[in-house]
RNA sequence: GCCCUCGUAGUUAAAUGGAUAUAACUGGAGACUUCUAAUCUCCCAUUCUAGGUUCGAUUCCUAGCGAGGGCACCA
């Protein structure tokens, strides 16, 4: 049984026996380890209700639960104005290492969502532009978020949605057109859209032209301009592709936003005079309908602009596959335009209430300034990759490493996944590169190293015959590592209570930092020490939990390094 | 103007209302004949301001200050 589990029903029957009783028993690790494995604040909290001195109080109840105790925990101490403290015994600490060793990779897995039905989209790069590191950033939190859902147990379907129709791609295709800009590379596409971007801000004659484009491509009706749409989308598209490949990424379908422009225009236009109204020429959903604020969701043109697409999506992705939950990962700034969106979708059809979620993820800024793909300060995911890469294959030089190149990618993947899994998704980034690309401290590359030394001792086990064995706690006693590793299962769960894995990323540095001691201290290879089985198989056992935590943030294991 | 986020060492981050606020980087002092030091050990330093709720507030409430974002045919 889980170990919480124990400790809160050892807490409840002492408190039976006093006559007391509490709702929900609260049980969290103390900061300091000194203080025990387990806390419990509950004779503080009941204390005050009865109105007794909380550590009288804690005393009862400690002495209580002493009477009998269970094999798990060792002792328990009041300390503090009233904290009942859990010190778990060596017992227990010797079943969840081999516990870890039995489940192995499933470790971690649980069945929170067993049987529930979802659907997660990220990264969302369009068509004709650059897959820029709002987008990375996207993909980074969207793909380690589905990995944790995955462990839950759910029915998961992952998916991204790509502009391939709008403003932006008339602007694109008004370049390649009027001035004959040839459209045979992204980076083609890239220059003719900013190109057009500009002429439709600053010059009137071409901004006409590319709105009378902008139709054409949405009627299909001018041959030359849907051949240049189409061959476009697919340059873009398997370049995007290329790009989630190099990140690890994979998806079980792809929405376009020809497709869900179509679908939203109609239902927009069957929900009007009863969601929606007709104003000036547009049809909106009005203010005083959400309380938030008004939002235009056809224009007077008759296109569907971004409102009547996502509303469009919302419907094929439940023709798709008929979710419970819907989740969307979207830039924080686009946060109030998604409640305004949401809100009209729930009265178009009443049975979505509480079943679409956004989660919004911070926007990525440079410590040079603010990034748009209008001005010419973009950086593009590209870049950045391909940026770390050298970084990380300069500071490999005086390493024998084989498959250099191979290392040095992931290393520079991993470096960056962790600087935007770190912080609590939703708040802004600061990007400084210099910092980013130094791979010092708490990064992804710290991560990793730590589980190539553990291998690297397991290498030197195996050849020296050491075998590990799990039979009883080694003479030495428990340490921290064993205090940390058997917690895992429990961050899993706590990344998907707050839809946000940084507690992941918060828990693995400090795994990594407790083994890097336990390498220091202790010499874990050591023939005639009667210990050294004992810690193969703990150092196995942080092999596997950082295999599987690094798995869940999309961070790439290196085998060898 | 109205609405939404956010404000933690010099910097970047962490902390279901709990104990002496946790790490990393920077700065200072140390540790490699060893399972390769991208490591480890020690030191210095932090909750925007003013009230309130509470046994207890970085966390909740109110006001102020500061930063970012959103608010009709762009995405």
């Amino acid at each position: 049984m889980d170990i919480r589990q124990i400790i809160k029903e050892t807490i409840n029957k002492s408190l039976t026996k006093l006559s007391l009783r509490t709702e929900s028993v609260l049980l969290e690790h103390p900061n300091d380890i000194d203080h025990g494995d387990y806390s419990s604040n509950v004779a503080m909290v009941l204390a005050n209700d009865i109105s007794e001195n909380p550590r009288q109080l804690a005393e009862k109840i400690v002495s209580e639960i002493e009477k009998d105790l269970p094999k798990e925990i060792e002792k328990v101490e009041i300390a503090g104005p009233g904290f009942i403290n859990f010190y778990l015994s060596s017992d227990f600490f010797l079943e969840s290492l081999q516990e870890i060793k039995k489940v192995g990779n499933k470790y971690g897995q649980n069945e929170t969502l067993k049987g529930k039905k979802l659907i997660i989209e990220h990264s969302q790069p369009n068509p004709f532009k650059e897959f820029h590191i709002g987008h990375l950033v996207n993909n980074i939190i969207g793909e380690s978020l589905s990995r944790v859902i995955r462990q839950q147990g759910a029915d998961l379907k992952v998916v991204s949605y790509h502009g391939d129709v709008g403003l932006h791609v008339a602007q694109a295709i008004w370049a390649i057109v009027k001035k004959e800009l040839p459209s045979e590379t992204v980076v083609d596409l890239g220059k003719a859209y900013a190109l057009g971007a500009k002429a439709y801000a600053n010059d009137e004659q071409a901004k006409k032209e590319i709105t009378d484009i902008n139709k054409k491509i949405y009627t299909e009706s001018d041959q030359e301009i849907s051949k240049i749409h189409k061959l476009g989308r697919e340059i873009s598209l398997e370049h995007f592709e290329e790009i989630f490949t190099r990140l690890g990424s994979k998806f079980d379908h792809r929405f376009l936003e020809s497709q869900s422009a179509l679908v939203g225009k109609k239902i927009v236009l069957d929900n009007v005079g009863k969601v929606f109204e007709e104003s000036q020429g547009a049809i909106i959903f009005p203010e005083a309908h959400s309380g938030l604020h008004t939002r235009v969701f056809l224009t007077s043109e008759g296109i569907a602009p971004y409102e009547a697409k996502d509303l469009g999506l919302i419907k094929l992705k439940r023709d798709y596959f008929l979710f419970d939950l819907s989740i969307n990962i979207v830039d924080v700034e686009q946060g109030e335009y998604f409640k305004v969106v949401n809100c009209a979708a729930e009265q178009v059809s009443p049975d979505l209430k509480g079943k679409l979620l956004h989660i919004p993820h911070g926007r990525l800024r440079l410590t040079t300034g603010r990034m748009s793909s209008r001005d010419g300060n973009i950086l593009s995911g590209e870049d950045v990759l391909n940026r770390l890469t050298s970084l990380a294959l300069e500071r490999m030089q005086d390493r024998e490493i084989d498959n250099r190149e191979e290392v040095a990618e992931k290393v520079a993947i991993a470096a960056i996944k962790y600087a935007v899994l770190r912080q609590t998704a939703g708040k802004n980034i600061v990007f400084d590169e210099d910092k980013s690309l130094s791979f010092e401290g708490d990064s992804g590359p710290y991560l990793q190293y730590s589980l190539v030394r553990a291998r690297a001792v397991l290498a030197k086990a195996k050849k020296e015959d050491l075998l590990a064995k799990l039979s009883e706690t080694p003479v030495s006693g428990v340490g921290n590592l064993e205090r940390e590793v058997y917690k895992f299962p429990e961050i899993v769960l706590k990344c998907l209570e707050d839809w946000s894995t940084h507690h992941m990323v918060t828990y693995l540095t400090e795994l990594s930092s407790v083994f890097n001691t336990f390498y220091a201290n202790e010499r874990i290879v050591e023939k005639n020490d009667p210990d050294c089985p004992y810690r193969v198989a703990l150092t196995e056992c942080f092999e596997q939990v950082m295999v599987n935590g690094l798995n869940i943030l999309g961070i790439p294991d290196l085998k060898e390094m």
